[in-house]
DNA sequence: TTGAAGTGTCGAAGCGCTTAAACAGATGCC
DNA sequence: GGCATCTGTTTAAGCGCTTCGACACTTCAA
């Protein structure tokens, strides 16, 4: 194993030398920083991670805790944990993984023993057990979704307002007049720190300042519930032309039962869908669809922490930032103009 | 912050015997180890993870390497780094994620900073970069896949060559006598260890030996590639009754064009997929699916890695474990009888 | 009774790094 | 010329833990 004091005595100067020409803490000369790091590099030194954790009381390690389960749409998740880790390696971080299910203790763990020197925390609930612990231990954290009190905390989400308001805007301009909103269970309603909750009100606002009659009803997601939402739909509102589907559950079962039911797609109803691009474009059509960005959300996640620790460590009162990041809405070949009355 | 003084000092005994009664490395009196204990824990002492790593020589870190690209199925991804995450715990280890685009200069970094004791590695490829590496580093790994070479590794997969056995199996045990198996895009029968090829190739010979005619076409997984697939096969063998999908992309398309094709499933053909349970639920009908347990893959391969660790530390050399875990089948509603002759 | 072996605890060294403080030498100012 | 100042480097004191060896005391066999 390469020590410091091997590069020290490679490059003919004191071990200290070495660290600040590492760390740049100090003013070194040019000569003595090109011979320390060349011995580096010639030795293949990399600084022990425990002994610079010890010295130096930071871990240069951010934990990012995870949902265990899955009801939340996986892929997503997947794709803000590698974007949090590769942000975090940007700013010289490693991310470490723990699942939601050690709960308020884990917190304690990762923040009492210093393996990690913040948290990101995902699918935080409304009123959630783990932030006291989090004020109490002074650690300092990003959540990751919107939280009752985020006092002593930094938190990113998607502006699900804005994405709902997107949907009413996009068929009101397209000459629509009769919406059916397909949501989630009725459960998911209030989890999550409502975000389902926050669309279908951004949804209904926008709607109603657009002159929409429209229709929101809750579906599990399966062949069987979508199949029975959709023909409550049609049956309370024969004259629907536009759908907004929440679940992405059952959009497949949705365009399929909407094809077997002789409408197709855009030309009789239009289908908009809130899910991620890539399952957006699976579907036959390719489906019109407002997403925001799970890589920015972990990115932004990772410089609010980021931020924080540096300014915590200047001895300062790091500030609340409270992000919302705006979607977008891409057209593709599942909504069109409402067809003319007949 | 609460060290191992403080907890020596409110027990009365020496930080030493404190050490002793956490690592249960020497016997403690009875008595000792019960004041120990409760000053732990009224104190809420946690060790210094940096102090310990530095001590010991051992950070109980593993760190998890997957990959970036999200070709591969990607809730299975996230399904196995949650239960090796959650196995982890179990063995006193914590997960770090390191994200494959670093590569081997990221193995380095990892393996000599001592961040991680071991590491996991995803989405081998058939002659990987990064294995040179681990063994000129003296490092402990696992890979999750197979590789060319592994030597001084250990490593589990599927049991690919069983899966393909099973689909042939249930086709044959039903009747059928011409099958299409569609498979990925041409590309990914030579990469991840050829997991792809394994799966065609268990197929290929159980069918072989079962007298089923069957026909492999190269799917790209969109609707467009499927219909043209779709068409292919049938224009070559009308007689096919039977359908292996191994491309969970290409699953949706194929039901939706086989039913507006006017082929009702199971009655007309079967479909047998090779894919997660809960896909396969997912779609109506429900599919047959044969797949191998993404919770069992990540549990073997951290039990790999920490009796390697074990066997390290405790001077033997650790033996190249070789797991292949047996797939299942599970009968749903898209399998039946093949139909009588016309 | 004595020495050997076993049991439970402690003291202290050291893991590899950071960083405050000291220091040496060059430079500038009055 | 003497003093302050600045620049670049070293010295040394930890950071909080593990673990080796020492030690005190008990138990047991000869």
């Amino acid at each position: 194993m390469v020590t410091i004091a091997d590069v020290a005595r490679h490059a003919g100067v004191s071990s200290s030398t070495v660290s600040y020409v590492l760390s740049g803490k100090r003013a070194i000369s040019e000569e003595t920083r090109r011979r320390v790091r060349s011995s580096v590099r010639e030795l293949g030194y990399h600084p022990n991670a425990g002994a610079r954790a010890l010295a130096a009381r930071r871990s240069h390690i951010i934990a990012l805790m995870v949902p265990l389960r899955t009801d939340v749409y996986v892929p997503v998740m997947m794709e803000i944990a590698i974007s949090v880790t590769t942000a975090a390696r940007q700013h010289g971080y490693d991310v470490l993984l723990i699942t939601n299910d050690e709960g308020p203790d884990g917190v304690r763990r990762i923040a009492a023993s210093g393996l990690a020197d913040g948290l990101i925390l995902m699918d935080v609930e409304l009123d959630d057990e783990r932030i006291p612990v989090l004020r109490a231990q002074g650690t300092q954290a990003t959540l990751i979704g919107l939280a009752d009190d985020a006092r002593g905390l930094s938190c990113v989400d998607h502006d699900f307002v804005a994405a709902g308001a997107l949907c009413a805007d996009h068929l009101a301009d397209l000459g629509h007049r009769e919406i059916a909103f397909i949501g989630y269970g009725s459960g998911v309603y209030h989890r999550h720190a409502g975000y389902a909750e926050r669309t279908l009100a951004g949804f209904r606002d926008r709607a109603g300042q657009r002159g929409l009659r429209f229709l929101h009803r809750t579906c599990e997601g399966t062949y069987e519930s979508t199949a029975g939402t959709l023909a409550r739909v049609l049956a309370d509102r024969p004259g629907t032309t536009g759908f907004v589907v929440q679940n992405e559950g059952a959009i497949g079962p949705l365009l399929t039962l909407l094809r077997t039911g002789g409408r197709t797609v855009p030309e009789d109803v239009s289908v908009i869908a809130l899910c991620q691009d890539q399952l957006a474009e699976q579907f036959a059509p390719r489906l019109t669809a407002v997403t925001g960005s799970a890589q920015e959300l972990g990115r932004v996640a990772v410089e609010q922490i980021v931020g924080r620790l540096a300014a915590a460590s200047e001895g300062g009162r790091p500030d609340d930032d409270r992000a919302l990041l705006t979607p977008t809405l891409t057209v593709r070949e599942s909504t069109g103009p409402a067809p003319l009355l007949p």
